[in-house]
DNA sequence: CGACGCGGATAGTTCTACTCTCCGTTCATG
DNA sequence: CATGAACGGAGAGTAGAACTATCCGCGTCG
């Protein structure tokens, strides 16, 4: 198919895809002439992905990059893989030392002491976790802090059954892509589900009989 | 305090700080003559919870303005604001129509009824649920929808204690503040402490004793 | 054959979140 | 009391991101 078909069958506008081949996100069409090239179900498929990780996964298209060229590469371990999604997932501010965040770095040594988990200084999810609680220090308030461990635990379970689901599976036959959409859009499940958890233990305590 | 102190103490541009007040993120201060104001330390308090907002929950300005007014709102309920806060958390993209769409309303609407739990139909978390569910569709694959019920079942867990936590102190003191904070620094805080989890589930499948 | 569509390149647009400049006033310092 | 820095307020300007529009010369198809 030609770039109109692609378009239509993606729902993305013919710019956009030039925008996108530009960028690097989307691989060039095979060149069938100097100025005619030849998309195929693969090309769509790539960019339903695109958009999924722009729209729904909030990348930017630097991130997206990133990502799907860590996809394309053929010796990549899916180890590695998933901090490169994490990367462009956590939408990094650089973090202010004050001492703030060094009572948010003891805080979270001592969590991943306690509860025995491996993992390096500088993963995205580790910084991530440190700035949020550096501000929150800074804030004031207490109160999530005293739901870390509650968070912690839910997110053990979830990561060992994530984890799980990947390697229980024939490897490396697009693994890569497993993994990448599984970090992107399962955090933006995860947050989903958490709103709806949250609303409706809210409702409940509203009023067990109560209408809207 | 004037400005120049504000701005200072918190780390904030003095052009970010009138930004933030013509915005309507930030009250105005007292004005002690036409045109000179004094900013005290609930100004300060308030400008940190705005960057918090913006920078480590990612909101946008639009977003905060909106949470903020109804933390300022003394006759909100805390069901209310949870709503609130979750619709400025999750940016929303319209929804398309298609059969994936319809598929995933039927796929939450299981979920729903099987957990049961009490959601209405336009709650956030369940039309971004839909949304992400819709996309995995189009997408092809099954990996993460494996995992719903696991993602279910801590987030239930999460929501409870979360509801709980703020339920069980003296009513309606700062309690709106602490909901949106709750809501936006934990969902950041959640995301977190999942890639920590990840990793470290990763790593552990690498190879128990390796370095690196 | 001729109009429409193509790929490729470059320039322009829109939106967001600031940032800069200007104005007339006021405060702090000597 | 002079004067210069800082103030509040308003408007215009800017930078970056993500498109979007235009143009060009070539291909394809009716």
């Amino acid at each position: 198919m030609r770039v109109a078909e692609l378009s239509r069958r993606s729902g993305v506008s013919v710019a956009s895809i030039k925008y996108y081949l530009r960028e690097g996100l989307l691989p060039p069409g095979e060149l069938t002439s100097p100025n005619q090239a030849h998309y195929d179900e693969e090309h769509l498929r790539r960019l339903r992905l695109v958009r999924a990780l722009l729209d729904v996964g909030g990348l930017t298209v630097a991130g997206a990059r990133d990502v799907l060229a860590t996809v394309d590469d053929e010796q990549v371990d899916l180890h590695h893989a998933l901090g490169t999604a994490q990367d462009a997932v956590m939408a990094r501010v650089q973090p202010v030392e004050d001492d703030a965040s060094v009572r948010a770095e003891k805080v979270v040594a001592d969590l991943v002491a306690r509860r025995g988990w491996r993992v390096t200084e500088n993963n995205a999810g580790r910084r991530a976790a440190v700035d949020v609680l550096a501000t929150l220090d800074r804030l004031g308030g207490d109160q999530v802090v005293g739901l870390l461990d509650v968070y912690a635990e839910a997110m053990e379970a979830v990561g060992d059954r994530e984890v799980a689901a990947v390697v229980d599976r024939d490897e490396r036959e697009g693994s890569v892509e497993r993994v990448v959409v599984g970090i992107v859009l399962g955090g933006a499940l995860i947050a989903a589900l958490r709103g709806m958890a949250e609303e409706s233990a809210s409702a409940r305590r509203v009023g067990p009989g109560e209408q809207r």
